[in-house]
This record gives structure tokens, sequence and C-alpha cells, in this order.
RNA sequence: GUGCGUUUAGCUCAGCUGGAUAGAGCGUUUGGCUACGGACCAAAAGGUCGGGGGUUCGAAUCCUCUAACGCACGCCA
């Protein structure tokens, strides 16, 4: 089904075309002056020039044109030269019931699906989550979901950092608690146990200590940058040590972002391209990509059209020792010979700009991707305090994100407790979704590359432009609908008569928004745009609602009509906040 | 110094890629509760879209200059 804006252009075209003019002016937009029409056509204007006439000459004719269309109820000729437009009613409820019935409401697929890779999350391990790492979580799993939803392939990899000085900062940590570990035990060939020697919270513990000390104990420093050279080697007992803790890590990982429903096809990380390293290196020093300079070897990634310095990217340091950069090429490569992708997409925060440039021009110019692979990196801003600085706890620490979800949790379950009669497990369930739904649109509903603050009280109001507020509006047609059945109600059609009056027709117009905002959120890889539209949908449902007296309507056909809008209305809203990632309850 | 980003109502933010009178929410003021869920709805006040210049029928949106703030600029990730 084509979305409604292409349908009423090509109603235009025909009027344009009659009337003696280019279609290409024939683009019909919703209306920006809603007290004036539904739709509108400027191209009478755009054309004024092209035919020496005058706009409103144009458009008369055109309007004349429309009068029997079967599309439009209405069409005025306006000054300057604008087109008001008026849908028909029977057009505008027969393209409801193609979205009723349709599968996806009749959104359509791509001829060829894209094959996408989308990197995200930014954890690491043995570093437990922050704030900061709710944006990297939100926004890539939404955008995996929107694009899987507008029918590409997609594949989310966490991408763990899981190799670099930190894992031997966190070796050199555990073995000053437990230095006689068999782990160290270098004469040691039998099988390492396969109880893992600590918890999570002792890494949480071990990691932040290992690292101060190391930033003021030369003598720790060396000692952590040995064992992460001997891990780096494959030295048995520290590798062993190491797979213990990516797995007590990665199981916590998996909890944590479990809870804001951020899940991952693959748990790959720079562990994994390791042994591609010499590979590549040797590839790009041979094809004269790759030069020594001041001891490092980098790839020059300037460009004559250059008006700013960039710097060339570095492959290896002087050392010898790879890099982040190293890492990120090889997963380039690995991914390219393993998925084949048309994009890859990477989300970080937006200080890795110029970085991610260096990298993707290093790809292409050492020929590691086609030249048709998208590379995308979309930069994301800081997650701010109320005063406007890094979110931070109450007595300055970095705020973990495990509690900022528990926290936002409990202050839900508040509310839901003083507002409603509800057992304690009830409301415990309901807070639950009601807070991830908070946290995740007031986080989604920002333009990714702002700053944003972020303020509890504001996200988990039920009322404005809020997580909280769209869920609500679920619940409540969910509501009609089950007291709808309580009294005896069937479903006997999937008809959609046409709008009795002003508030469900705006409604339904709404509702014809779909197809065109899901692909364009995802040709833009902008969830912003499902919650703005998720928005006006609940406003526009409200309204409605407000009106009109559904479940005591006499007239079978229209009350069963008006029970099918309430349906499709329930779904386009669920549809979109499971592409936002979260879910609504039965009741709140 | 070079580059990137941001600047829209008292506060927090949108703005469909150039259209008519720049929109929401919160807060403020006012009205509506025998409730298909009032955790709602309706209305009012509130703006020289950081500033100057330009492009054109028309600019928050495109170009240019400029200011303030933030960030990045080879061996961190």
């Amino acid at each position: 089904m084509k979305k409604i804006l292409d349908l009423l252009t090509e109603e235009m075209k025909k009027a344009f075309e009659a009337a003696g003019y280019d279609t290409a002016l024939a683009k019909v937009s919703v209306s920006n002056r809603p007290d004036l029409c539904e739709y509108q056509c400027n191209g009478a204007m755009a054309g004024a020039k092209q035919y020496h006439k005058a706009p409103i000459v144009i458009a008369n004719e055109v309007a004349q044109k429309l009068a029997g269309s079967e599309v439009f109820q209405e069409a005025a000729a306006v000054a300057p030269g604008f087109l008001n437009l008026k849908l028909s009613g029977k057009f505008l409820a027969d393209y409801m019931c193609g979205m009723k019935t349709e599968e996806k409401f009749g959104m359509e697929m791509p001829a060829r699906p894209k094959k996408m890779v989308i990197d995200y999350g930014g954890a690491n391990v043995a570093k437990p989550l922050h704030v900061g790492h709710i944006r990297s979580a939100n926004l890539g799993e939404s955008i995996k979901r929107i694009c899987r939803y507008a029918g590409h392939d997609v594949i989310g990899d966490v991408h763990l950092g899981d190799w670099g000085l930190q894992m031997g900062l966190v070796i050199t940590g555990v073995q000053e608690k437990q230095p006689d570990l068999v782990y160290f035990d270098e004469n040691y060939t039998g099988e390492y146990p396969e109880e893992p020697p600590f918890t999570i919270s002792d890494l949480e513990t071990i990691y932040p200590a290992a690292s101060a000390r190391s930033k003021e104990d030369p003598a720790y420093k060396a000692k952590a940058m040995e064992a992460t050279f001997k891990l780096q080697n494959g030295v048995r007992g520290y590798r062993a040590l190491w797979r213990h803790i990516l797995n007590v890590s990665v199981a916590d990982l998996k909890k944590n972002y479990g809870s804001l429903n951020v899940t991952f096809d693959l748990w790959k990380g720079e562990s994994d391209v390791q042994d591609r390293i010499p590979g590549m290196v040797q590839y790009m020093k041979e094809n004269g990509y790759a030069y020594i300079s001041d001891g490092a070897l980098v790839v020059d990634v300037k460009t004559d059209e250059d008006t700013k310095e960039v710097p060339p990217c570095m492959i290896l340091k002087s050392d010898g020792a790879s890099l982040y950069n190293t890492t990120d090429l090889a997963t380039i490569m690995e991914r390219m010979e393993l998925y084949r992708p048309d994009s890859i997409v990477y989300m970080t925060d937006k200080r890795q700009d110029l970085y991610f440039d260096q990298v993707f021009r290093c790809a292409r110019k050492t020929k590691l991707v086609r030249p048709e692979t998208e590379l995308v990196w979309i930069g994301f801003g800081t997650v701010n305090g109320a005063d406007g600085k890094p979110f931070k706890t109450r007595d300055g620490g970095v705020m973990r994100l495990e509690n900022l979800i528990k926290e936002t949790k409990e202050e839900m379950y508040r509310k839901i407790k003083e507002g409603r009669e509800m057992s304690d497990e009830e409301a415990r369930e309901v807070a639950d979704l009601v807070a991830i739904s908070a946290l995740k649109y007031g986080d989604l509903s920002n333009v990714p590359a702002k700053d944003y603050i972020f303020d509890v009280d504001r996200f988990t109001s039920f009322e404005g432009d809020t997580g909280p507020y769209i869920l609500y509006t679920i619940v409540r047609i969910k509501s009609i609908l089950a007291k709808y059945a309580e009294q005896g109600g069937v479903i006997n059609s999937d008809t959609i008569l046409p709008a009795a009056g002003e508030s469900e027709k705006g409604l339904m117009m709404e509702l014809a928004k779909f197809n065109a905002m899901m692909s364009s959120a995802c040709e833009e890889l902008a969830p912003q745009k499902v919650c703005a539209y998720i928005y006006d949908l609940a406003n526009a449902f409200n309204h409605f609602y407000h009106e009109t007296k559904i479940l005591a309507e006499e007239d079978d056909a229209r009350k069963n009509s008006m029970i099918n809008l309430l349906l499709l209305t329930r779904e386009v809203l669920e549809t979109c906040i499971d592409v936002l990632g979260f879910s609504a309850p039965e009741r709140m």
C-alpha cells in the first residue's frame, strides 16, 4: 500500500497534467494550517516563474481539474497561490481499512533489503555501565528495531572492550588480592577450575582501584602492562583468568541490558579480531598504504579538498602495539568477510567524530570495504543533570546505569501506589514497565547529537510528552476494548466507516501518516521521529475519545467501525513503542 | 590556531528538509468532574528563532560574516 502523501500527490499530478503544467510541481504535503485545510500543495507558487503566470491563476486552473475528484472532497485555490485540500471521508476510511487488514499496516517493504550491522552499547568488560551508556543502548536498539521493521536484515553487535590495558589492570588487581591462585602459577599444567574466583561485585571494585593505582604507581602500571602483554601473547593462566572475567562480566551486562529490553545478536569484542591484525598490517604495508611516522605505523587519510587538518590514521603505536583504530579496522574487515553488510552503523559519544572520520577514510582508502558500503557514524550528546553538567550521583560520583534504573523504578512505584489501588506485586510489575518507558522515551525523544538534561520528575510524569503518557493512552484504549467485550460486543467486520466528526477524521489522518513516518525514521536512523509521531497520535486519540461516547453509540455499524479504529490505533501505538524498545501493561 | 556541534517562550524540548499566524510539555492564569479511566480535556498569556548581511515570490530551515558556550585535533578509547 502506498503512502498516503504519495497517493494524494498522484491525484494532484493528474490535475497538474490536465491543466497543462509540470507534474513535478504537484507535491502534496500535510497542512501546516490545520484551521484552513488538511493537506496542501504549494506547486503553483513554485511554477509561477516557469510559466510566467501569477501563482493564483495556476492554482485556480488546477483546482478546477480537481472538481470531480474522489480523493479530495475540496480543493481551493487561495492567495497567493496555495492549494488548500480536504480529503474525501470515503477515501480516508478506505485507507484505514487497508491499514487495518494489511501486514504492517500496508507499509511497503524494500525490493532488496539492506544487510546492516549496528555497533552499539559501548560496554567494556569489568567496568560497570554508567548513565552515559543508556544513550548508545537505547539509540542502537531502537534503530535496529526500526530498520528491521522497515524490512532490512539487521545484526546488532555489542562489540565489547575486552582486550586492552584494562584487562591487564583487572588481572593485576586480582593477583594482588589472591596471589596464590593457580592462574598465576607458571608451572601449572592441569585444567583450570570452572568456577570463577570472583563475583561481578568483586570485579567492579577491583577495576577502579587498579586503574586509580596505576595512575600514581609506575611500578604497578608496569605490572599491569606486563599482564596485558602476557594475556595477549597467550599465556595459559592469563587466558583462563581472562575468560572468567569475560563470562562473569557478560552475564552481568546481559542482565543490565536486559532490563532495558536491549539485546544483541553478537557479543563480539576487540579480542575476536586480534588474529587478523598481523595480516591486515602486512596488507597495508605491502600495498603502500601504511608507512612509519614518528615511529608509529600510519595511513594518511587527508585529501586535497580538506579545509581542516586530518591527522593520519594510526595503525600501530611506536612500540608496535595495536590500538582502538587497529581493532576497529580489523573488525570492519571481519564484518565484510562474515556478513557482507551494505551498511555499518556506529553509535558512540559525539566526541569521537574526528576519530571515526579517520577510520572510515582509512577503511575506504585501503579498500577494506566496497565503494558502495555505507559507513555511518552517529554521535550522541551527554546526559546531564539539572545543572547542565554531566549527570552525577548526589555525592558527585559516577551514576551507575543500574542505580539510575532502580531509582526510576522506585519513583514510579511510589507514584503508582499513591494514585491507584493495586497489590504490591502488580504495582511493582507495572512500575517496572512504566519506568522503562519513562527512561527510554525521555532519552529517545531528544535529537541524538544534543546533550540533554535528565529530569526524573519530567520523564516519569503521566502528563505531557512522556513515555507514561503514551502508555496511559494505550491502557485507556485497552480498557475501553475490555469493557466492550464485557458487554458482549463482537467485532463482526474490519470495516471502518468515514469519520463522523472532525476529531475522528483527525485521528484517521494521524494514523495515515504511519508508513511515511516509519520509513523516514529508518532512512534517517531517527527514533525521535517515532516519539514525535506517537505523541501526536496519542493526542489525536485523546481528543477523539473526549468528544465521542464510543460504547454508548447506538448505531451498530458505527460502533463497530469505531471499535476497529480503536484497535488500529492501539496496534499502531504498540508497534511504535515496540520499535522504541518498551511495552505497555494491561492496566496502570 | 583549525575543525565540528549547540544557541527557538520563564524552564525542558520539537519543528515533517524553503511555505500562510514558529509549535508542544512543564510552570502561570481561567473554565470543565454523576468518571466508556479527571494520571484527563478546553482556553489565555508568554517569541525581533543568538546577532548582522545575503540568496527568492517566501528563510528558524540554504549561503556568508560574527558572538557565546561545549567538544575534538598521532601513540586513550
